[in-house]
DNA sequence: ACCTGAACACCGTTCAAGT
DNA sequence: ACCTGAACACCGTTCAAGT
C-alpha cells in the first residue's frame, strides 16, 4: 500500500495549491477572519506547520489568495474585451459584464482584494497581479481614444471612475440585487451613463 | 457612601464610551481583526469581561462601531447639505465634498461601516442607522426631482450611482490621492459627470 | 447592576527534531 | 527539502462568585 492512495500519510501531493484552495472556500464563506491555518491543517490532514512551507505567515496566505483572485480575474477580463476589431462600446460592455459576474460569483474574494491591495504592508507582487489584471481594460481606453470613443486624458485616470462605479456598486449591493434590480442591471445603466459623460463633447 | 454617584463607578466613568474610543482607534490603526477586547481591557485597567456587559460579544462592539461612525456621518451629510432653499448644484457639492472629508478622515472606518453593513447577520439597528445617515441625500435628490434637476425615478435607485461611486473613488485610492490627484478633485469630476447624465434631457 | 478571576478551547508563530 | 510535535503567548467566551 505504498502507491499513490489519495490520502497518504506523509504529505499531499500538491500541498500548496490545496491550502489555497481551503483558504479561498473559508474565505468566501465567513470573510478574512474565519481562514484559520490550524483549522485548513486539520482538514487536509496535515500538521498545523506544514503550511508554513509554503505560506510564512498568514498574512502570506491571504495575500496568495488576492495575488490568485486577481489573476483570475485579469483573464477574465482580457477574454471579454476580445480583439480591437470590435465595436467600442460593445467590448466595453462586456468587460463590465465580465467583473460584475465575477464579483456576484466570489463577493468576497473581490472585496478581500481591493483591501489586501490597499494594506499599507501590500507586497509588491499583489500589486503587480492588480497591474496585470486591468491592463487590458486601460489598453480599451487607449484604443477608445484612438477611435475618438473616449476623451483625451490619462487612461489610467480615465478609466478610474467607472472602475471605482462598478466596484462601489458592488459594495453598496453585495447580495447580487438592489431594491429588486440586478447588479447587472445597476452597472449597465452606470456604465452607460459614465461612458456619455466621457465621450469627447461633439 | 450610598448616594448614587452617578460617574464614580468601580473604574471608570464611562466604559461604554472609553471601551468604544479605544476600538475606534484600534480599528483605524490595523483593520479590524486588531481590535482586541483583551487588549482593550487592559489600557483602561479594567478586567478583560467589563466589556460584556455593554458589549457582549466581540461582533456586537465592530457593530457598534460602524453604527457610531453611520451617526456621525449622518450629522455630518445632513449639516452640509444644509436647507432647501440653496442652490441644487451647490447643496449636491457639499455633500459629496462633506462625505469625501469623513472618508480621508476616517478611511477604515468607513470601510468597515460598508462591510458590517453587508455582513449576512448584521443587526437591524446597524441598517437602521445607515438609512438614517443617507436619508438628507435621499431627500436632495428628491427634491433635485421637484425643482426639475433630476430625472424621474426611485431617488434610492438614483442616488445608488453616485453613492456607489464616491464609495469606489476611496476604496480606490484609500491613501486620499492617485496619481497625485486629489481624492475630493475625483470625486468632484466624477460627480459633475453623474449629475450631468442624471438630468433631464433637455 | 457591574465587575472580577479562573477555566476552556481556540489561535499564529517559533523551534528543535525527525525522515 | 518537507514535515512533525511540543511550547509559548495570545485570543474570545463562559461561569461562579464578589460588591
Amino acid at each position: 500500500m505504498k502507491a499513490k492512495t489519495p490520502n497518504r500519510a506523509y504529505h499531499h501531493g500538491n500541498l500548496r495549491e490545496a491550502v489555497l484552495l481551503a483558504a479561498g472556500q473559508a474565505l468566501e464563506s465567513g470573510g478574512a477572519g474565519s481562514v484559520s491555518l490550524r483549522e485548513i491543517s486539520r482538514e487536509l490532514n496535515v500538521s498545523h506547520t506544514a503550511p508554513r512551507r509554503h505560506f510564512p505567515t498568514k498574512q502570506a496566505l491571504l495575500d496568495a489568495l488576492a495575488i490568485h483572485g486577481y489573476a483570475r480575474l485579469g483573464v477574465t477580463l482580457s477574454r471579454a474585451i476580445g480583439d480591437r476589431d470590435a465595436d467600442f462600446d460593445i467590448r466595453l460592455a462586456k468587460a463590465t459584464r465580465a467583473l460584475v459576474r465575477f464579483a456576484v460569483k466570489h463577493p468576497v474574494l473581490l472585496g478581500h482584494m481591493f483591501a489586501a491591495k490597499h494594506h499599507p504592508a501590500a507586497p509588491p507582487e499583489l500589486l503587480e497581479a492588480s497591474d496585470l489584471a486591468f491592463s487590458s481594460g486601460l489598453k480599451l481606453i487607449a484604443e477608445g481614444q484612438e477611435t475618438g470613443n473616449v476623451v483625451a486624458g490619462d487612461p489610467e485616470l480615465l478609466a478610474l471612475v467607472p472602475f471605482a462605479t462598478v466596484q462601489g456598486l458592488i459594495v453598496v449591493s453585495s447580495q447580487g440585487y438592489f431594491k429588486g434590480v440586478s447588479l447587472e442591471q445597476l452597472v449597465e445603466d452606470a456604465t452607460y451613463r459614465i461612458i456619455v459623460g466621457l465621450r469627447p463633447r461633439s
